[in-house]
DNA sequence: AGTTATCTCCTACAAGTGTAGTATTAATGG
DNA sequence: CCATTAATACTACACTTGTAGGAGATAACT
C-alpha cells in the first residue's frame, strides 16, 4: 500500500499541482507563468499554494541558488486515483459509467478515442 | 444558453445533492437517512447544507405540511456540465483523455462499457 | 392540557481557502 | 558600495465550509 492518508487538495491548489506536474519541478515564477493569462495570481499567492501543498505532503522542494524547487512528493498517478475516486463519489455516488457517458454524449471524447481505451483495456487485461 | 453562473458547491454539498437527485425530492430526514452509515450528520448539518444549496440556486423547496421539500432548481445534466468541466480542467488541464484513460486502466470501466459507449457516440453523431 | 417528537430558523465557531501585503535578505548591475 | 531585483518568511483577513447547538413553533400522544 502506498496509501499515507492526505490532507485533501482545495480546487486551486489542484490546479497549482497540475502544473507542476506539467513542468515536472518548478519554481514559484515558473508557475506564475505557466498560469492562463486571465488567472494571473499575485506572486506571493503562487508561493503561498506551493507551500500549502507541500505542508499537505504533495510537493517537497530542494533549494537552487535561494529560489524553492517544488517536486512531486507523491506519484501522481495515485494523486489521480484518489482525487477522481473522490470526485467519482460525490457527484455520481461511485459509479463512473455516468461519467463516462456524461463525456460520451457531450463530445468531449470520440470514437477514435474509445478506439484507443479499447487497445488499452486489452492491454491490462493481459498484463493483469 | 441555459447557463446562470452559480457559485460552485462545495464537496460535502456536492454529496448531499446527489443524493437529492436520487430520491428526486427529499426532505432533511429522507436525505440524513441515506448516507451511508459512517457518514451520519446531524439532521441540523444536513438542514444547513440543503438551505446552502438552496441559496447557491442548485435546489429549491415547496412545503409539505411543516416539513420543507427539497427538489433541483436547475438540471442535473446542467450540473453535471459544468462540475465536470471544473474538474477536468483543474485536475487535466481540460482533456478528458487521460480521466478515460485513467478510468479504463484502472479497470472502472471495461469492454462492455465500452461498447455501450460506441452505441452512444454513433447515436449522438447520428442526431447531430 | 402537558409532554414529546419534529421541524424550521438563527447562531456559532474553528478550520480551511483565496488572495495578497510587508519585512527581510541575498544577489546583481553599475 | 549602493540601489534594484528577486526570493523567501511571516502575517493578514474576509469568505467558505464542516459541523452542529439552541430556541421556538406545531403536531401528536396520553
Amino acid at each position: 500500500m502506498v496509501n499515507k492518508i492526505l490532507k485533501s487538495m482545495s480546487p486551486t491548489e489542484t490546479e497549482i499541482l497540475r502544473l507542476v506536474w506539467e513542468l515536472k519541478e518548478a519554481t514559484v515564477q515558473q508557475i506564475r507563468e505557466l498560469l492562463p493569462s486571465e488567472r494571473k495570481l499575485a506572486y506571493n499567492t503562487v508561493q503561498t499554494l506551493l507551500s500549502r501543498l507541500e505542508q499537505k505532503g504533495y510537493l517537497n522542494h530542494r533549494l537552487e541558488g535561494k529560489a524553492h524547487v517544488y517536486g512531486p512528493a507523491i506519484k501522481q498517478r495515485d494523486v489521480i486515483k484518489t482525487t477522481v475516486s473522490d470526485f467519482l463519489s460525490r457527484l455520481f455516488g461511485g459509479d463512473p459509467k455516468p461519467l463516462v457517458q456524461f463525456l460520451a454524449e457531450d463530445g468531449k471524447i470520440d470514437e477514435d478515442d474509445i478506439n484507443r481505451l479499447r487497445e488499452l483495456i486489452n492491454k491490462s487485461k493481459n498484463s493483469k
